[in-house]
DNA sequence: AGCATATATTTCGATATCGAAACATTGGAC
DNA sequence: GTCCAATGTTTCGATATCGAAATATATGCT
């Protein structure tokens, strides 16, 4: 048992269950990353941004914001090291001129279709360690945990 | 379904899973990590520090690495900053001169026990949308997963 | 002893990350 | 039309984070 703390058994179990589930994503993201920054250049940051572009199209920061689960401060700087490496553009909205728009250059497009099956298929062998139905329930369990602390 | 990626099955459903305990760690930490911040002044690697050293007494910043999963060069930073800030000391290993040990002043020691339990408490109190069983089930497959990939 | 190699830590340069404050624009109240 | 509150983004200062290179010490080989 990896927990050294006294509690009550609620707090234990809890505590316990945590550990696992952060060291857990922590040796995924182990496995995964240095790939992504080696083979492609781009942090995981900067892979999301572009996934997100990718998939739905060009987006606001706020929007960016929300996709990605960080700061509106940080992903401006990501926003800014992708423009800065030709990656995405921005350009303000035409009716609303408060918000900027994050597009895909073609530049961008190629790398990130490029890095996508790579990085989907080394998540893929990380978690053939699991069976289906682990995966499956591990999901649903994540899933549930998730929603009830989302954010409103 | 989240995954917008088109792959084979089994990559869809790694994807899937993966996706899922991604969000779910990120809602736990954004539960539980401001009030960290807030109430004590510690960041989560701070914390992280402080409590390997209470629990398992004077660490090397190599042992530290090991037990909060950040490089070595990481583990300097923040030891820096925690012996800046009067929680920390580091002195030579009296027989071999490369290593350092990091110790718990008296601030520091005051510190991180007023903290831990407050910490234990928020992370208890976000995972009781699970129930006991869920846990359980959660926690061994993370355990499962986190076994397989450990380094080495 | 001298030297090469191994081990432990720090330094350096780059990116990420946050919250608070600043800035820009919009839209409603009057 | 003017002002003000709300909304969207960026700036700023601080910490985290990494990998590679530099530094310091130890240890084994001869």
């Amino acid at each position: 048992m990896p927990t050294k703390y006294k509690g009550t058994s609620r707090e234990v179990l809890a505590l316990d269950t945590f550990i696992k589930l952060a060291r857990c994503f922590a040796s995924v993201q182990a496995q995964v990353l240095p790939h992504l920054q080696r083979d492609f250049g781009l942090t995981e940051s900067q892979f999301a941004v572009l996934e997100a572009v990718l998939h739905l199209g060009p987006l606001s920061p706020g929007h960016l914001c929300q996709k990605i689960l960080r700061s509106g401060s940080n992903v401006t700087t990501v926003v800014d090291n992708l423009e800065r490496d030709g990656l995405v553009t921005r350009e303000r909205h035409e009716t609303d001129r408060r918000i900027q728009m994050v597009s895909l250059t073609e530049h961008g497009r190629t790398v990130i279709t490029g890095a996508l099956p790579a990085h989907v298929a080394r998540i893929a062998e990380a978690l053939t360690v699991l069976s289906n139905d682990e995966q499956l329930v591990l999901g649903r369990i994540c899933r549930k945990l998730g929603i009830a602390l989302a954010p409103a």
